[in-house]
This record gives structure tokens, sequence and C-alpha cells, in this order.
DNA sequence: CGAAAGGCTCTTTTT
DNA sequence: GAGCCTTTCG
């Protein structure tokens, strides 16, 4: 059977174990999306199992489309029926469906980050909390972790503890009314609406676990709670859930993904099977063994074999340069270099970062020298304002009880209508029982004699043109997407309203750009194709939209790295306070994903990794020196260009540098006044002129035009500087 | 009501 | 250093 003769023979084993529980345990690089595919063709064609009855969840987009891809080439065919996505999209699909016996209403739109917390402040507002003393983040981050604790805000009352979760509860409360009101729901109501639905509903729940006779979970490791209680709802009857993750992969704790959910699993299914995948088909052996020495430092996790039959390839490069600028700049000639060299091309590397801050330096290097970047998030493509005014309008259109929508637009482009008439407004729509926008319809066709808002003549005529134009769309909700779209923007006036803008161009582009996104959806059936394309837009994940084929190199943090591979891989930013970041220093737990994270940033490396670090970085802007990563020391010698960098730190100026920081003397040393004009000589740049010198404490930062090596700028006394007469 | 200017506070990671 | 919020003035 061809699909069994290209595995070996755990991934064989795994492949057919059809029967009860299945827990997959596989290092990075040992083909797990492979075995899930090569799994649910093998039930699909050999056992004969209808693809109806199986459902695939993957962390990403892409991930599910990969997916489909590959068990498309694997069966020759199309497998329409499988249902596979992500645990959102997936919820969102049956809330659609079945949302009506918990009450939710099937036209239900989706509420991102932001507009959650906008919804937020408006409840802090409507309960007269000051959102100075309670953060509206603050708040949102509680009501997260209770939505991930499957607490309701009766539950979370039980559950509280503290004056602040008082707060955060009555607000949570409130929050929830506010969404019920505007028929929207957030990303964790998408989860644990479902787990309800499912808990309460035997009927609902048994045709959904009649259904699905497989189950397969992708990246189990970073799942939480409730989606782990989805799954063992969804596979109750049949109990063929298969689950493959890696523990030393969990980096998203943050988003309560919980370990707990891999060591339960055992005993959840006590008849589980349990296989490991140790051969790794992607990383030299010298990648792998450096990989290893990171991740075996930490405390808290069970030693893996893994192993490669790959070449030994070249030790891993640690790089030390001055600044985030030169680290940048180093990042960018050696990329150029190779490529001119012939020996990679663009889209062979990967640069990667722990905070999404770090890619604009990166991007400006890549700018100067013209090197083809691609960023992969930066300013999210549909968290812009632009984006999301345009999408604001449209959403109006699907579910009119979508206040913070209205609340978005109704003043843009501007109409006169200010905060008080909008507050005003809402109110009014608050004592009539409906939404803003209704309320609306309501001031439009109501009687002279009846009650009002007390609002001026001209904003009541403001929000009346306002409405007779959404109505107007609305009635043109029958033309196809695109049509509708070119609509929504002419009749607005909203062109012209980002282009009375300083930036007003590269907006307008934007919007052009959700128009050829909106394309894919023209020939859907008009309200359908709106939902879907609404869908579409707030449950995509910035790596969805990566496309490795271009001819560039991919900037991206090592959280969205996960699940990807490049041959060449550069890690910026191996610093103490940064990788490990500075807010896991207090937290033994935190700090052993940061280690994890590093792991997993070497381990999407095929062929070569550089680690690479600035002496002294911007931060939240001042700039200050930086320690090596604690990680870097973990790498054994023989697994390093040029040494450990315990040796080359221990021979360098820049060890005596730190470690005089670091006692806080900084002694005066016997380096030669340096002042503009003056001839001087580096060991690697070669010679060449003072542009600058500025004193930095005992030290002087001098910038320095080289005949050969451009403009530099330096820290003298690690520079090593040689005056030449 | 709206534009402009100045002050404040954070920055980890995201479906 | 930037985005967000508040204040001020027209």
């Amino acid at each position: 059977m061809d699909i069994l003769t290209e595995l070996n023979p755990a991934q064989r084993e795994a492949v057919e174990t059809i029967n009860g529980p299945l827990l997959i345990l596989a290092g990075p690089g040992s083909g797990k999306t492979k075995v899930i595919t090569h799994r649910i063709a093998y039930l699909i064609k050999v056992v004969g199992v209808n693809p109806y009855h199986m459902m695939a969840v993957t962390f990403t987009n892409k991930a599910a489309r990969e997916m489909a891809e590959r068990l498309h080439r694997l069966l020759s065919g199309v497998v329409a029926d499988l249902t596979i996505g992500t645990f959102h999209a997936i919820c969102a699909r049956i809330l659609r469906r079945e949302g009506k016996a918990i009450g939710v209403a099937p036209g239900f739109v989706i509420y991102d980050d932001e507009d959650q917390t906008n919804l937020i402040k408006r409840s802090l507002q409507e309960l007269g909390l000051d959102p100075k003393q309670y953060s509206p983040k603050a708040i949102q981050t509680a009501i997260d972790a209770a939505k991930a604790r499957l607490l309701t805000p009766a539950e979370y009352l039980k559950w509280g503890r503290s004056y602040f979760d008082e707060i955060a509860q009555r607000v949570y409360e409130r929050y929830q009314k506010l969404l019920e009101e505007s028929n929207a729901l957030d990303f964790d109501d998408l989860l644990m609406k479902t787990v309800h639905l499912f808990r309460d509903n035997p009927p609902v729940r048994s045709r959904y676990q009649n259904r699905y006779s497989y189950v397969h979970v992708d990246e189990f490791q970073d799942t939480n709670l409730v989606q782990y209680e989805l799954m063992k709802q969804i596979a109750g009857k049949h109990r063929n859930l298969c689950v493959v993750g890696d523990p030393d992969q969990s980096i998203y704790s943050w988003r309560y993904a919980d370990l707990r959910n891999i060591l339960n699993f055992e005993k959840d299914f006590p008849e589980a099977k349990v296989v490991l995948l140790e051969q790794n088909y992607r990383s030299t052996k010298l990648i792998l063994e450096a990989a290893s020495h990171v991740i075996s430092a930490n405390k808290q996790r069970k030693p893996k074999g893994l192993w490669t039959e790959n070449e030994a390839g070249v030790p891993t490069a640690v790089i030390e340069t001055y600044t985030e600028q030169e680290e940048a700049q180093f990042v960018v000639n050696e990329i150029e270099q190779m490529v001119s060299g012939g020996e990679a091309k663009l889209n062979d590397f990967a640069v990667m970062y722990r905070t999404n801050a770090q890619s604009r330096v990166l991007e400006e290097a890549f700018l100067r020298y013209g090197v083809p970047y691609k960023l992969v998030a930066g300013t999210r493509f549909y968290e812009r304002r632009e984006v999301k005014d345009v999408i604001a309008y449209l959403r109006l259109l699907q579910n009119p009880s979508d206040n913070v929508s209205l609340l978005r637009i109704i003043n843009i482009p501007q109409r006169g209508i200010g905060e008080r008439s909008i507050v005003e407004l809402s109110q009014w729509a608050r004592m009539k029982g409906v939404a803003a926008y209704p309320a609306l319809k309501m001031l439009a066709e109501s009687k002279e004699s009846e009650p009002k808002p007390p609002l001026s003549p001209r904003v009541v005529k403001a929000m009346l043109s306002f409405y007779e134009m959404m109505a107007d769309f609305t009635e043109s909700r029958e033309l196809n997407l695109v049509d509708l779209f070119d609509l929504v923007v002419a009749k607005s006036g909203y062109k012209e309203y980002l282009m009375r803008e300083m930036d007003g161009e590269e907006r307008w582009e934007n919007v052009l750009e959700l128009r050829t996104v909106a394309q894919e959806y023209r020939d859907m059936p008009a309200p359908e194709g709106l939902a879907a394309f609404l869908e579409g837009v707030t449950l995509v994940s910035d790596v969805d939209s990566l496309d490795e084929s271009v001819a560039a190199v991919i900037l991206i943090t090592l959280h969205q790295a996960k699940g990807l591979e490049f041959p060449i891989v550069f890690i910026v930013g191996m610093e103490d306070g940064i990788l490990p970041h500075i807010k896991s220093f207090d937290d033994p737990e935190q700090m052993e994903e940061e280690r994890r994270l590093c792991y997993v940033g070497i381990t999407r490396a095929k062929k070569r990794v550089y680690l690479v670090r600035a002496f002294r970085r911007s931060l939240m802007g001042s700039s200050r020196p930086n320690p090596p990563s604690r990680f870097l020391w973990d790498i054994p010698t023989h697994l390093i260009t040029g040494g450990s960098l315990r040796e080359v730190a221990a021979e360098s100026r820049l060890a005596a540098a730190l470690s005089a920081w670091n006692r806080g003397v900084v002694g005066k040393t016997d380096l030669p006044e340096l002042k503009a004009g003056d001839h001087v000589k580096h060991a690697q740049f070669g010679e060449g002129v003072v542009v600058s010198a500025k004193p930095v404490k005992d030290d002087a930062e001098v910038t320095v035009a080289f005949e050969g090596a451009g403009v530099k700028r330096l820290l003298q006394s690690f520079a090593g500087l040689e005056k030449v007469t």
C-alpha cells in the first residue's frame, strides 16, 4: 500500500493504529503533519471511512490548507466532506448552525481583540468605573482567563478571590450583556459557547458525536482546557481521538494553553496508545545537537531521544554586534553575500525575533540595502484602522445589531455627530430596548408627536442621512460582494476622507488590498458571500497569508514560526531581557517557556543557524547594554563557530566592558582620544576616517567611514580602533 | 464639533 | 518612540 511505504516504523505504527485514542509525541521535524495526513488518507482509502465522519483541527488556517492539499495529492481527489480547520473556524461553523439552542442568532459577528477592548471600555463607562484605576487591558486578561476556564460571569463570582476579581466580574457581566445586545461573540466565546452547547444539549451533542468517528488534533501541546474539553465532547462516543504534540514546543501558556492536556490524556483515556516520533528529517546533526543542549536545561521535562540520519552540517554561528542597527546590517549583509554567491536563494532565509518591536530595525536595513523581505506581522493587516473601518460598514449590513461597528463608523467620515450625541443615541436605544442602528431606524420612522432623544436638529439630520445611506446599502445586499464593497466605499465618501490624511495614499492601498480579498467571495450567493468574507477576515492569522515560494526573506516572530521550516535561520536579539524576555526572569515556569521558544526557533532550521545579539539596544526610548542570552552558554564549544561564547567573550574587550558595567565602575582605560578627521584602523574593516566621536561614560561612540566597509558606528573600547598617523 | 497639540504609559508572545 | 488619551482653542 503506497500510503504506508514512505513511512518509518514509528510513523507507520501511528497511521495503522486506528482504533481508540492515540497520543503521538512528535519531536521537531519528525513528520507529524505527514503522519496526520497519511493517517486520514489511510482511513479513507484502506479502512473505507467516509471523510464526512472525520475532523482535523489545526493551529492556523495555513496548516489546514496545506493538510487539505497534501490529502488531495495522496488521494488524487478532493476531500470535500472532511471537516478541517482551526478551533475557532470549526466552532464558528457549528454555532451558525446550532447556536439557536443556546440563544446565539446565526447572523452573529465575531469581535476581535480591538473590538473586545472597545466593548470593555464601554462596559467600564456604563458601570461608572474609572479606566485609569481599572485598566481595560487587565480586565480583558481577567475575562479571557475566566473564559479559558469555562467560567460564566455567575461562576466567576464564586471563583473570584480578590477585590480586583470582584470588579472584573462586574465588568465581565456587563460586557457579556453588551456582546449579546450586539449579537456578537468574541474569540473565546466561539470556543466556550460551543462547549456549553454540547454540554447543555444532549441531542445536538449526540448528532456531532455520531458524525465524528475520527478526530485529529495537531499542536496539541498548545491547546487550552476549553479546546480539550471540546475535543473530548466531540470524540466522546467513538473515542477515536488522535492528538499530536510536543511538550518541548509548548509556547502558548500565556494564552492558557495547558500542558496538563498532554499529561492528562493518558488518564482521561487509559486505553490510549502512545507513539513516539524521534527521527528528525529536517535539520543537520549539529543543529539538532545544539537545540538539544538548549532544551535539556529545562527541569520540567521528559528527556527525549531525537536523532537524525542527515549530514553533520556546519556549526551554529554566534555573532555579537554593537547595536541593533549593526545586528540588522549584519543579517542583511550575510544574506546578500550568500545570495550573490549563489549559495542560497532569498526564500531560503528567515529572521526570527522575540518581540514585534524588533522587526522595525530589520525592516529598515532590508529597505536600505534593497533586499526583498516579507514581514509576517507588524501592524497586522486586518487590524489597520482603514481596513477595520470598511469592514465595520460591511459588518453592520450583515448584522444591524452590531453596536461596536455602528459606533465606529457613524462619524467616519466626519458627519458632525460627536461623542455626546452618540451617548444620547445609545441611551435612547437602550430605553427602547434595541441596538443603536435599529434605533436610528425608529428615529427615522417616528412621528412628530413621539418622544425623541435630546439632540440638536442638525445632529438629528446628520444621523438620519447616515441611516438613509446605510438603508440604501442594505437594499443592495443582493449585489455580489465586490460591487457592494465598491458601492459602500464610494457612497460613504470614505476614499475622500482617507485622501485628506497625510498617509492617505498608503491607507487607500490597504483598502484596495481588502477589495482584492473580497474578490475571492465574488461568486458566492450574496448574503453568504458577505458572511463568509467577514468570518474569513476575522479568523485569519498573519501566517495564513505567508507564501514561502515568493523570493523574499521572511521576518517573523518566534511564536509565528512554529510549524514552519527554513534552510537558514537567523535568531536576533539573543540577549538576556529579550530572549529570555525580562518578564520571565522571576518565574521559573515562564523561563522554561522562553527556553522552549528558543528551541522552536533553532529547530526551524534545516542547514544553518545564526544566533545574533547586540551589545546595546534601544528599548522604550533609551539605549542600554544587555548581557548575552543565558541560552547561549548551554551550547557547547564544538557546536559553535569560533569556539564557545564563553571563550570568545573571555578574550574580548567586550567581556571586560561587560564586567566593568556589571561592577558599576567603568574604569578609565588607555583609549586614544579620537576626533573627527582622525585616521584609524580596525582589525576587520580596515582603514577609515573618523566622522564623529561622542563620549559615552568613559568610553566613546565613534562613527567611522571605512574605505572598504562603509560607515560604521562603533564603541571605541570594543572596536579596538588604532590611530594611524 | 473637530483639529491640533501636548502628556501619558507601556511593549511579549495571538486565534 | 509611538500610540492613545486629554485638553485647548477655533
